[in-house]
Order: structure tokens, then sequence, then C-alpha cells
DNA sequence: ACGAATATGATGCCAAGGCTACACTTTCTT
DNA sequence: AAGAAAGTGTAGCCTTGGCATCATATTCGT
């Protein structure tokens, strides 16, 4: 996790600006987002594991995400950290109430930015995988903006 | 840097697989990606104050980014590792013929990320904010389809 | 020209996210 | 039911990208 500078408090004496349109500031909110990406990444993949019919157990988890079973366990331990997942030993993982609805957000995110990729002409397997990536960085005001793009088109 | 998992040979048993459509596959090129973000980002940025005018000097860039002149430093001499760009000791940091042509793409791409967004109806500020993240996860075949779009819009 | 201010560089620390290796459960198969 | 196979957890190591702090070098102002 990033620490504030220490000259923190010199930067932010104009009071505190939520948007901080400052080159910096769009640096700093890009770093602060990817370290959510991670996150994100899990919990949805352990809904879809659930939705599907399967069970969350940290090396299917392992195998979707291409690493090994110990990156995943260290991760499910940063999720039960953070309040979006609980797990027993040897008894698979399972989302928070919070960790649903990131999970969720998270999904509904994924499909909107593929087909707004595939609006503009991105072939799909192009759009699939940039919008792994890409996903994450989208604000919800660029959200909002891809949604009636989309609704445009009819 | 990622190592590669022991069972690679297993998985890329399949005789190698540029665009390995699998989701493990698009996970591990959305993580090889970030790790070349940072470095675009640096090299972006010294071509910018070069070309402004001034000089690149750790404090700059540290101070344009948002973090400590430390953390500057460090990725300078990553990026003198990598080739892209010469320093010497108090005398500021230049691109090597290597890092001029990274950072001329990364800057085309940032624009044409960012012209896209706007065109979609997404507000310039958030634009500008999401299209630093974005544009590093943006592939060659999409920012094709990129252009393609801009120019059909005339 | 010299002292103060500023920039630089080197260290050492931290957390995240990778990995391997090894020990220990569970589960499966016979 | 017992042994093999598969899954799980822990520990230790590495790199990246943050940070603070300290000592040194450079630059600036008088």
């Amino acid at each position: 996790m990033p620490r504030r500078p220490a000259d923190a408090q010199q930067r932010q004496a104009a009071p505190n600006l939520p948007a901080e349109p400052t080159q910096a500031g769009r640096f700093e909110q890009a770093r602060r987002v990817q370290s959510m990406a991670l996150l994100e990444d899990y919990a949805e993949l352990i809904a879809d594991l659930h939705a599907t019919g399967g069970e969350a157990r940290p090396t299917d988890i392992a195998r979707r995400l291409g690493v090994t079973h110990a990156t995943a366990i260290k991760a499910i331990t940063r999720l039960k950290r953070e309040g979006l997942a609980t797990a027993r030993p040897y008894r698979g993982v399972f989302l928070t109430e919070e960790g649903e609805q990131l999970a969720a957000r998270v999904k509904a995110r994924h499909l909107l930015v593929v087909e707004v990729l595939r609006a503009i002409g991105v072939p799909p397997d192009a759009a699939e995988q940039d919008a792994e990536g890409i996903e994450h960085h989208v604000s919800d005001i660029t959200l909002q903006a891809f949604a009636r793009f989309l609704k445009g088109l009819k």
C-alpha cells in the first residue's frame, strides 16, 4: 500500500480536493486503482465459480488465474483481511455480502467494457484481452458514458 | 518480475500459442502489460519535459508524478538498466533512441485513447483521468480499431 | 565567494504479488 | 481400510514500487 508522501500536507493545503485534476493526482489515482485490481479479479472469479455450480477452492482459483496455489492463497488471505471473503482451512472460499457486491459491480463493468470495445470495432479476442486490464481503470463516470453510448446505438 | 510457474511446460505443451485465448492467458498478459506501464509513464514524461524546453531532473520527474525523488531515482535506474535512458550524476536524464521511440508511441496512444473516450461521451476530466490507467492496456489491434473508429466519425 | 537552500544519491524499511519447496490434510481408488 | 493422489497451508526468497532519512553535491542569493 503506497503511503502518503511526507509533503502531503503542503500539497493538499488547498482545502481537500476530491478530484485533483493535476498530473500527479492522476497518477496517484491510477496507482490507487491498480491496488484494487487484484482483489476485484479474485472476487469476480470466486463469484463465477460459485455461480457455475462449482466450489471456489484455492487450486481452482489458481488454475483459472494462471498462478500457483500459494499465490492464490496469499491473495485470499488479503481478501479476508479486507472483509471481502471468508474461508476455513480445507473448506473453500466464500464472499461476504460486501464481496458479492464488489463481484457484481466488477462483472457488470467487465461486460460493459467488452461491449463498448466491440461496438467500436475491436475484434472479439482483443476486446476480451484488453478489457481484462482496462476495466479496472474505468471510473463510474466513464461507465455511465459507456452505457449511454451503447444505448444510443440501440 | 513474474517467473514462469513450474508447470509451464505442461501448459504450453500445445505447440506455442502466441495468443493463448484462455482466461489464465489473459490474466498473464494483463500482468505483463502492467510491468511495462511505469517505464512508459517515465519515458513519456521525460520526453515531455525535454520537449517543453525543460530538463528532466529527478526532482522534476518526481513532482510531476507525485512521488518522492527517491522513488523517481529508482525508476530511472530501471530505465537505464532497460536501455531506455542514460543519466550521469547530477546531470539530468536523457532518453536513448529506443526510449524516444517508446515515448512517442506512448504519447500517441495516450492521445488516441483520450480522443476515443471523448468521442464516446466521457467528460474531459474523467477521460483524462481514466486514460492514464487505460492506455497501458490498449493493444496495437485495439489501437488500430480506435483509429478507424475516429476516422469513421470524420 | 561563501553560506543557505535545494537537489541528489544511497540506504534501509515496507507491502504486494510472484515463485519454489516441503509438510500436512482430504479425498479417491482399489 | 489403507495407500496413493490431490489439495492445502506455511515458510522463505525475489522483484517492484512506494516511503523516510541522512549525507553529500550543486546552485543561488547576497
